[in-house]
DNA sequence: CGAGCTCTTGATGTGGCTCAAGAATCGTGG
DNA sequence: CCACGATTCTTGAGCCACATCAAGAGCTCG
């Protein structure tokens, strides 16, 4: 079935940018170890002594699927994505991350999932032993993990719902809406997607043209519009909730 | 599109067990307070003090998505499922409780998803608030909880992988093999499935009758046999997990 | 033993996939 | 600043895996 999309993409990555290792920024592009802002109060303080902070560029594997899961990640700038390849290329983008999210503290051993950037990056990276060292030791910081790990699970939860019951059109409205309240944008009516549309199709379980296709009827319907493939403005926030359901 | 076997299912377990409020065992057929046997050794000493043991009958809706997550429940026995409907009654089931797992620490407010009793079940029941505070005391009650969320999440990540990108095949084999591994069963090759193709049906986002088919075509071709149809023989596992994909 | 389920099987329909070809957009170098 | 190659996006035609609709066959339990 899916002639995949997700090798042609995935080499084409990796064509434009060959994989180097991480470097730590030589002039850091945002705020350093002094300065460094909480992103979330009150875990920084203990997390903040093992933290470094590190750069990814556009289309960089930072983590890949299978590999021993040495690290745990925040971002702290820019979009990555979080995906997993079945043996004949079928690929799934579990989540997009952006401010605030954490990757890889779920895993005892290896990543499950691979870790891509898809924007310019600036990330903080902490060793996972040291890492899991204060989660043992700080109940506050224990916390603080313990809800974000939460909100990850429902937000998982919320796309397993999407994908085993939606249709084409209600995914991708559930998508935009998701995309929207997460960004926290000014009006809450303006989106800069900083996904391609292959990626959208495999976060929603579709192919690239029927997303193509999804967003054109919306476009047509008045429900969004489009200035750049991109570039979405939302036109009718009710109608689209309507669409998305529950 | 799916005229919803959801509610057809839903109202005729209302209709065979009317929603009764949980009661306490009247004489317990499990470990009660006293000899109650630790399931996760270590948390179970804070824990224990809170917790409250209830029974629960087959079909009994014990937590209904939307209503206030006033408490937190572990299995002790029986199999329950978490599921959560469409405004139009379409159904998913995010998965299925065992021994040991745990319900309802995920959400701040509401719970956002029913638990019902497959079989005859025993559980305990945590007050949230209670719950909460232990987590915020004790660092090894955090850690296990932690843990436990974390194994949540990954098997709610394997299924999103699944509903992305498998077929209806690759999804039922890979059921089934999720089904053999956590009952830890005597040799691995016998399985007594506590739920309905209903419900199989609705976790892997197909219909009854495809779930149905695919069962027919898997014992046809020698992978598993059935007496009984939730009485299934593993006669080719490797050719099931060949099938199941990664 | 029979009413009410649940499960199976068949016939037909359709949403989204596949295959194919342009159109827009982006990046790069002249 | 523009040309052009590469990539991404859109659009169309046809097809297929799974859904829907419809019956009948087992179970189960009173």
């Amino acid at each position: 079935m899916a002639t995949a999309h997700a090798i042609q993409q995935q080499s084409a990555l990796s064509r434009a940018r060959p994989p180097v290792g991480l470097r730590r920024p030589a002039a850091p592009q945002f705020e350093n170890d002094a300065g460094l802002v909480p992103i979330l109060p009150g875990i920084t303080t203990e997390l903040h002594r093992i933290g470094c902070p590190v750069a990814a560029e556009r289309g960089q594997e930072i983590c890949i699927a299978g590999a021993p899961a040495d690290h745990v990640y925040k971002v702290v700038d820019g979009t990555l994505r979080i995906s997993r390849l079945l043996p004949d290329g079928r690929r799934h983008i579990a989540n997009f991350l952006t401010q605030g999210d954490f990757f890889g503290f779920s895993d005892i051993g290896d990543y499950t999932y691979s870790l891509e950037a898809l924007t310019d990056c600036a990330l903080i990276r902490y060793p996972r032993r040291r890492f899991d060292a204060i989660l043992e030791h700080d109940p506050q910081a224990g916390r603080q993990m313990f809800r974000l790990l939460c909100r990850q699970f429902n937000a998982a939860n919320e796309l397993l719902m999407t994908l085993s019951r939606k249709t084409a059109a209600e995914r991708i409205a559930t998508f935009l809406l998701t995309m929207i309240h997460r960004q926290g944008s000014q009006d809450g009516r303006q989106l800069m997607l900083a996904m391609p549309r292959v990626d959208i199709a495999d976060h929603l379980g579709l192919t690239i043209e029927t997303v193509s296709r999804v967003v054109t009827q919306l476009r047509q319907r008045r429900l969004i519009d489009l200035r750049g493939s991109n570039d979405v403005a939302i036109l009718n926030r009710d109608a689209l909730e309507e669409l998305a359901g529950d």
